[in-house]
DNA sequence: TTCGCGCATGCAAGCGCTTACATCTTAACT
DNA sequence: AGTTAAGATGTAAGCGCTTGCATGCGCGAA
């Protein structure tokens, strides 16, 4: 077996007896050829193995059926698990995944975003929705269909596929006020430009806000690792104003406070309570397991790929389906408990 | 603001005064153009926000600095964090990942690499050396420059990148065995199409054959997940031929039977010992630590990069790099004990 | 029989870019 | 000054595909 030059729309053609027109019109609209026709174009494509050139078709069609998605970093259980539902349907649909990754710093992901661009995406999948004015100009002068996800808004001007952060850590921070907690501390990832840091802070704040006898101790910021995590803890500890609650904007941060205690010989829930907020994996094996804020990635994945296939093929039948706010759960574990 | 006509090549030659040919020049090989002109160019392209066209490129070149890589699946750390090192190395190489997932599934396996082929991917990175006659086939056929990862062969018509599945498990075997295990059961993922988990219990098989006081109990297979992990373990303590030690082809297996076996209120590693593959950050933070296999994940993602790339751009200067073998190390925690 | 219509197919003009080759400029030689 | 080579730039021919339009055909209505 030796390996053979690529067959082109001409050589199908040739074969199969037909203009190259017909060949193209069968690949992408079989039903405008008549039956006899297709079967034998069809075998004609098979016995050459023949498979469209890319570049031609995307140069002369304008489209590459090809979607980017740009997130902090994959090396992350939060995203990893979206992206990968958001993956499978974009097969489903028969388009592709382009993917890059802006470690949650802004000019690297408008760089990516250029480049998905420039790889020719029909459309993107950003996370968050903050993002410097220069990076939203582009998107809009460009008019580049994109969703974004893990975070909802209202704003019309940009469809997202998300649940409300300061909502969700809200309602967390009033479940732990409701057990009795008044002494607050909260570890957050880096705020420079990740909304959902910025807006679970909003929401803690909000919460303690309206409970007159809670306050906030120390918010302390932090890279999305253990060590970092652990470190934000020892700041927290030598401020000597103790907490009876740490609240964590990620599971992440959560889990290497609790690495860190343990290393400490503190004692998780009873020298102070913890919580988290994603619920990925590691949630539910740490000991003792972690009360966390459910996020529903799967079901974002999924649905911001159909909200923005929807944007892409503007389908007649189908309704568009405009933003979507998914809701998020407390679950309840182990790290929390009733104060004293 | 509103949208405009994206500029083509020729209207950046039209303002910068030169032909289209200097302006194609000037940004894929900026040395071939007199400095004054590149920059009267770079401003052009600039003023113009000039991005090349997609399309019209793979077409004339038949290049389109994309890399494939199709992975079991995102939604496992496993796999994860070595797609993000991939994709860090390919995108500072100015080439973009297309990703597709398998799901363990040889035959979405090859749709997958048709998909990204016909996305005109220039070259593919592929987990595992196990694969269908078919799918080989048809990479050698085309020839399409692949690297396989998470294995290691020396067999030089493909590059790979990773470790012996086989050496590595049989290390951590003997590991087990010479804290004087001699019953040993094994969990491993589903072998069909899985060189790893195949290797791995072939590996185990190696050490106790080199222990003939040593005896395997039970092989049960379960998919990565925690919950069908557990019930590979209550299959196991159904067969009374109770393993003093279990040993696990992956970490997520090994912490789903640790989950399982607290709610059935074993004690591990008194009532038996267990250990994992991987190191992925579960194993880090379930109680009690797990001894497992570190695997080089991020190396073997940037290395593997690196050798694609070589692969694509036969590049002169720079040394051909062929296959590499990563070891991989035991991290002792404490899921393993002494018997007795 | 004739006309008209719709359907199946072919024709051919690009889509935006790269690149081999031709041309022109310049400077370093003899 | 004349010759030459190297470097800078322009010319134009595609790359493989899609698609608007033209063509041809068959069939029903007049």
């Amino acid at each position: 077996m030796h390996l053979i030059k690529r067959p082109k729309l001409e050589d199908v053609a040739k074969l199969a007896g037909v203009s190259t027109a017909s060949i193209s019109r069968c690949i992408n609209n079989p039903k405008k050829v008549a039956e006899p026709t297709r079967l034998r174009i069809q075998s004609a494509i098979e016995t050459l193995e023949y498979m469209p050139h890319f570049g031609g078709r995307a140069l002369a069609s304008n489209r590459t059926n090809t979607i980017g998605a740009i997130i902090p970093s994959m090396d992350n259980a939060v995203f990893a698990s979206g992206l990968q539902a958001f993956q499978e349907v974009l097969s489903h649909a028969r388009v592709t995944l382009l993917v890059g990754s802006s470690n949650y710093d802004p000019s690297q992901e408008f760089e990516q975003i250029q480049s998905l661009l420039s790889q020719g995406a029909d459309g993107l999948l950003l996370i968050g929705q903050d993002r410097p004015q220069k990076t939203q100009d582009f998107l809009r002068k460009h008019a580049i269909p994109h969703v974004l996800a893990w975070c909802f808004s209202t704003d019309i001007s940009c469809s997202s596929v998300g649940f409300d952060n300061r909502k969700s850590a809200k309602k967390i921070a009033e479940h732990v006020i409701s057990y009795g907690h008044q002494k607050l501390a909260i570890i957050a990832g880096l705020k420079a430009g990740n909304d959902r840091a910025k807006e679970r802070i909003l929401g803690i704040k909000d919460a303690v806000k309206e409970n007159p006898d809670t306050k906030i101790v120390t918010i302390e910021q932090c890279k999305y690792s253990f060590t970092e995590a652990g470190a934000a803890l020892d700041r927290i500890l030598s401020f000597h104003k103790s907490p009876s609650a740490i609240i964590c904007t990620s599971d992440v941060i959560a889990v290497g406070v609790m690495l860190r205690a343990k290393e400490l010989n503190l004692r998780i829930p009873n020298d102070f309570s913890i919580t988290g907020f994603d619920d990925i994996n590691l949630a539910q094996v740490v000991t003792p397991g972690l009360t966390t804020v459910r996020v529903p990635q799967q079901e974002m994945g999924q649905k911001a790929a159909k909200v923005l296939l929807d944007l892409i093929n503007p389908n007649l039948d189908v309704p568009k389906s405009p933003s979507q706010e998914l809701m998020t759960t407390i679950v309840e574990r182990d790290t929390l408990i009733k104060f004293q």
